[in-house]
DNA sequence: AGCACGCCGACT
DNA sequence: GTCGGCGTGCTC
């Protein structure tokens, strides 16, 4: 076993594959499937996974591996089979699939750096010698950066200057200095009374060590003994004292205590619904439930004490939560639980953190991850519960390579471990209810919210209506009314403002001209905090026009309602009003999240303001009145699950009113009160939706009656791009079954990003045992020529936005 | 992806 | 004649 086979980190078509190193002796007993190696790759070294390892290669000029990168596999046996399961099915290189399941710490840092030979130095050109600044080396990217590029190049092929390749990590462990005494304590205060005279400080500090014999951190004893390093360090050098380094998990929750919670008693229903999941977990078998609960049921207990079975048999659960719901409300729920035994991975945490929480969990030092996306490649071994919360959220499937739904990983997961899967929400996607009506999911259903509080009445306001009755404001007249009645009794609003395809766009109201982005074919984003137009999609920026650059009026400004508008107008209609904004700008910082939503639950605002990211989750008992300003700017985006997405965020934003004892009520302002989206949200009738965009979909061939699959085309030239798209459909329309369905080429709904033209084809297919196979050859074929040409293909399969 | 090798045009 | 442009092919 002296040969490894190792996937290196080169994302490209040529070395997508396996290549083989010679494992040198000292390694021989060290090297694992599962871990990462430096190897050269050509003349530089690259980071590379060990994917198995074997005693003879089939190739005769074998190089020998550099190092390990670990001690221990970082991926185990199933995680690696799981990485080949995504790159099938994402379509994605290996490395790729690879790299997803670790923390981006653990990604590997490329060095290229120019050193001195000693012997050759007085050879070396002195404007080189000037330009590395006398020192002995220096690094591949200064020397780029600098006038000389050339002339280094020169002294490295005379061999003059020696090239170096470093493969490090990311990301290091976090240490801390700690300060252990090398003598016993009685020793000490003998070596103490030594330090006469100026040593006071010194003294001071052994004699602490005298009373407390064990290791203290660095700063701990310079804030309890009132020193400076310069004292401490003195005493390390008389070897009196020793400094190490530890290792420490970086905590982000450090400061924040949580109580522990017991075991709410369930409802029946909630009983009903643990059942056969707890009977699932007992018995070892896999299973995919789909739990339908209405909202405010209950369903958080329910995964909290299917999760406790999990841990009192000894296994591991993974909770993932969408990344807007992840908030610290969430946590805290989790932490008061299970206490120590939970790791959380989400994106507000740095990079560093993510590396700490994921070597808690491949250390087995917590039960529990509550996370987002990523979050199901949690290293676990003896996964016993996979638990997918607000299942419909189309934030599971990752946008961009390797293009993964976190729901197909958690059920692949689940069939390893023969554990169940619970897929959580109050208003499942269309595929999941489909597989659970017939029969492929089993379906738990949870109809009446926990302290038996009504679901809030909901009214539709047709803002059609209020303009021909003269109102041409943001708010209808029922709205303001009941805000103002809010108001007076003190109790709480949440307004929602749907900005998704409703961004401020700059026009002209002389001649109606909208200012685009140069680059792309969407028009540009007005940002009032600095008074910038921004693209969303290339990151061009310009500031804003005085007077319309097509007809020189002066009447051009932004259009559409963001949130600050909002704010702007409530302080004008309701002054006495306060208002707590959420949406991007405000939520950026680290902790501002749980800052505003903990002053709204103090009761220090009347009002939160904010974008879809208020709709979830949120649980006070004081909100009774929950407003949508505009329902419908969702609903005319190009995109079929559209009146979905509708319903869902409608549904689940209702949601926030009357959770306690107070009743609530729900405002959706819409110019399409007819919409059934809108009004089957407002009954919160799941089931009638469910019936009647089933038709739709069935009608116009779209999930779940079939399968989809997206290919973009992108180049810089548009008839390159209209051509290569054409081809591509032609390809499968002549190699695909007849009852699959081709479309295109069409322009894709953002028809030009950062200079680049984007053509699309669409599959729509039932049953097509051949696809991947076309698909591949397809890559194959296009991808060749695709490098030399700029041309970029993306496949996406089960694509959840059309974009 | 990088990087070397190799083949052609535009200069000292 | 050489320098350097980038098309081509390889990496265990």
């Amino acid at each position: 076993m002296n040969i490894a086979t190792v996937i290196v980190d080169v994302p490209a078509k040529q070395t997508d594959r396996e290549f083989d190193y010679r494992i040198p002796e000292k390694w021989t007993n060290i090297i694992q499937p599962g871990m990462r190696v430096i190897v050269p790759f050509g003349p530089r070294m690259v980071q590379g996974f060990v994917v198995g390892v074997k005693d003879h290669s089939e190739w005769n000029k074998l190089r020998n591996m550099k190092e390990p990168m670990d001690l221990e596999p970082v991926l185990n046996e199933e995680l690696l089979q799981l990485a080949d399961w995504m790159t099938r099915e994402a379509m994605c290189f290996k490395i790729t699939a690879l790299q997803a399941m670790l923390p981006a710490a653990m990604k590997a840092k490329y060095e290229k750096v120019l050193n001195i030979i000693e012997e050759k130095k007085d050879r070396l050109s002195p404007i080189v010698l000037a330009a590395m600044g006398h020192r002995s080396s220096i690094t591949w990217k200064e020397v780029i950066e600098g006038e000389h590029g050339a002339l280094f190049q020169k002294e490295v092929q005379q061999g003059h200057l020696e090239l170096v390749y470093y493969v490090k990590n990311k990301l290091n462990k976090k240490t801390i200095k700690v300060i252990r005494p090398l003598h016993t304590g009685e020793k000490l205060a003998e070596i103490a009374l030594t330090f006469t005279g100026n040593a006071k400080k010194q003294r001071e500090v052994l004699q602490y060590f005298c009373a407390h014999p064990e290791p203290i951190s660095l700063k701990e004893l310079l804030e309890v003994t009132h020193t400076s390093n310069g004292t401490v360090k003195a005493l390390v050098k008389k070897q009196l004292l020793a400094e190490e380094n530890q290792e420490v998990y970086r905590n982000p929750y450090e400061n924040r205590i949580f109580e522990r919670s017991e075991p709410l008693s369930l409802t029946n229903e909630q009983a009903l619904a643990l059942h056969p999941i707890q009977e699932n977990i007992r018995n070892k078998e896999h299973e995919v439930f789909l739990l339908y609960g209405v909202t405010g049921s209950g369903k958080t207990e329910v995964y909290l004490q299917a999760i406790a079975s999990v841990i009192e048999k000894g296994e591991e659960a993974i909770m993932l939560v969408p990344e807007i719901s992840l908030t610290p409300q969430t946590v805290k729920r989790f932490k008061e639980r299970f206490g120590e035994q939970v790791a959380v991975m989400h994106s507000g945490l740095s990079i560093g953190e993510k590396y700490d929480e994921w070597r808690k969990i491949h250390r087995k030092e917590v039960k529990v991850v509550v996370g987002a996306r990523s979050a199901i490649f949690a290293p676990f071994e003896h996964l016993g519960l996979i638990i997918i919360d607000e299942e419909h959220e189309a934030s599971y499937k990752q946008e961009e390579t390797p293009r993964y739904h976190a729901r197909d990983v958690a059920i692949e997961r689940a069939k390893s471990h023969r554990c169940p899967v619970i897929l959580g929400s109050a208003t499942p996607t269309l595929e999941s209810f489909a597989r659970a009506q017939k029969g492929v999911y089993k379906l738990l259903t949870m109809s009446r919210r926990m302290n038996e509080s009504a679901l809030p009445a909901v009214e539709i306001i047709d803002m059609r209506e209020e303009l021909r009755n003269g109102n041409r404001s943001m708010f209808s007249e029922m709205l303001l009314t009941k805000l103002t009645d809010r108001l007076e009794k003190r109790e709480q609003t949440v307004l929602m403002l749907n900005k998704r395809g409703h961004s401020s766009f700059v026009m002209c109201r002389s001649c109606g001209y909208v200012i685009h982005c140069p680059n792309c074919d969407i028009s540009l984003t007005y940002h009032r905090f600095n008074d910038i137009m921004k693209c969303h999609y290339c990151g061009h920026e310009e500031g804003m026009p005085n007077v319309c650059p097509e007809c020189e009026s002066e009447h051009i400004r932004f259009f559409g309602t963001g949130t600050q508008k909002v704010e702007e107008e409530l302080a004008k209609i309701l002054p006495e009003a306060r208002v707590i904004r959420m949406d991007v700008d405000t939520t950026s910082k680290k902790g501002s999240h749980e800052r505003l939503l903990n002053a709204f639950g103090e009761g220090k605002a009347d009002i939160l303001l904010g974008t879809q990211m208020i709709a979830k989750g949120l649980d006070f008992p004081n909100i009774t009145l929950v407003g949508v300003l505009s329902a419908d700017t969702m609903l005319h985006l190009p995109d079929f699950r559209s009146s979905e997405k509708t319903f869902q965020l409608l549904t689940q934003v209702s949601g926030r009113a009357g959770r306690h004892n107070l009743p609530g009520e729900v405002v959706i302002q819409t110019y399409t009160p007819e919409h059934y989206s809108i009004e089957l949200a407002a009954l919160q009738h799941y089931d009638s939706f469910y019936e009647r965009e089933m038709l739709i979909r069935r009608q116009s061939h779209y999930p779940p009656y079939f399968y989809l699959v997206l290919i973009t085309v992108s180049h810089e030239d548009v008839m390159k791009t209209v051509a290569t798209t054409e081809k591509i459909t032609h390809y499968l329309r002549m190699h695909l079954s007849p009852h699959s369905i081709i479309f295109g080429p069409v322009a894709s709904p953002l028809s030009r990003i950062n200079n680049r033209y984007r053509y699309q084809c669409l599959i729509k297919y039932k049953r097509e045992p051949q696809l991947h196979h076309h698909l591949h050859t397809i890559l194959e074929h296009y991808q060749q020529e695709s490098i030399q040409h700029h041309l970029t293909i993306s496949i996406d399969l089960n694509p959840q936005i059309m974009m």
